[in-house]
DNA sequence: TGGGATAACATGGGATTTCATGGGAAACAA
DNA sequence: TTGTTTCCCATGAAATCCCATGTTATCCCA
């Protein structure tokens, strides 16, 4: 799949503060890349673990929903997906400075206190309570360091280095 | 002879002063090789190593993404490097003048006081402390004196010494 | 091949804008 | 009405833009 295009990645980790509404600035980055959607939302689900949320833009919508086109219209993995992914999934819209509202079972499930970590990951992104997020921050980091051989990166299409 | 502004590889070492602001000029030759990206940024991220920083332009970032997006989506060591690549990436605008601004925490990881070395790698760069810089040189100089014997030329086609 | 003119680069400081956040009024639902 | 949600404005802090300046590299012409 080809992700030149829009070039706008959903890129690194910040923490902003919910207040007693349940509102969260979303940030300024993240904004930017959903910025051309028709519907300036972000879209919020509950992980498959738990613990945690998912999120993303239109994009990102498009992509899963073209993924379970492919699937078997009976195969239970399917079902379960879209139960999952689709189901249980808000789409949240900006108020006039950059914040949307968390539905507060959203908030329970994520844990989230006060405080909301919202991480980058490229095409998508997560929202943790930042105390959660460190203890993974610190296992994904030292597993990262053991194994980064395997990370070896494709050759740049010119060739080269 | 100079490559540094040839528009393809981050090449050769630069120090500039990083001032109270957190702002640094980034090498002109390196801007010249993300001149044409769709986003006129440099991407920077803490090293696995911890202690300096890594970055590169757009086109690094895709081949990451390209590289990640092709793991099993819930394959743990995918969700490590995506936290550990993407949750840390800022991409970091120019100012008019050509300079970034380098986040505290960024600063602080890889213990720049004033100053900033980067160092060319080919398709991405590392910017470190100059006295750890200059540090990791001896080190690497006199780890590949000792190994030297293993940095054996194959013949020259044409034969001759 | 000088050597001055010109352009490119790195840097400093102040002004301006953006961003995150708090509080309250207005619209809506139960 | 009463509680909830949405919209609007205010504020402080932080990031960004803009202009000025010294310095180095490059160009050009005699």
């Amino acid at each position: 799949m080809d992700f030149s295009g829009d070039g706008q990645l959903f890129l690194s980790t910040t923490i902003n503060g919910i207040d007693a509404k349940g509102r969260v600035s979303v940030p300024a980055g993240f904004r930017a890349v959903v910025k051309n959607d028709p519907e300036e939302k972000i879209y919020v689900w509950p992980s498959f673990e738990g613990g945690y949320l998912e999120g993303g833009g239109q994009a990102l919508l498009d992509r899963y929903l073209a993924l379970l086109e492919e699937m078997d219209p009976y195969d239970d993995a399917r079902a379960a997906f879209e139960q999952t992914i689709f189901g249980d999934t808000r789409g949240l819209a900006f108020d006039g400075t950059g914040r949307v509202t968390l539905p507060k079972d959203l908030i329970e499930l994520a844990g989230l206190d006060g405080k909301a970590a919202f991480v980058g990951l490229g095409s998508r992104f997560e929202i943790w309570n930042p105390d959660r997020l460190a203890e993974r921050k610190a296992s994904a980091r030292s597993f990262a360091r053991d194994n980064k051989k395997s990370l070896k990166l494709p050759p740049r299409p010119g060739g080269g280095a």
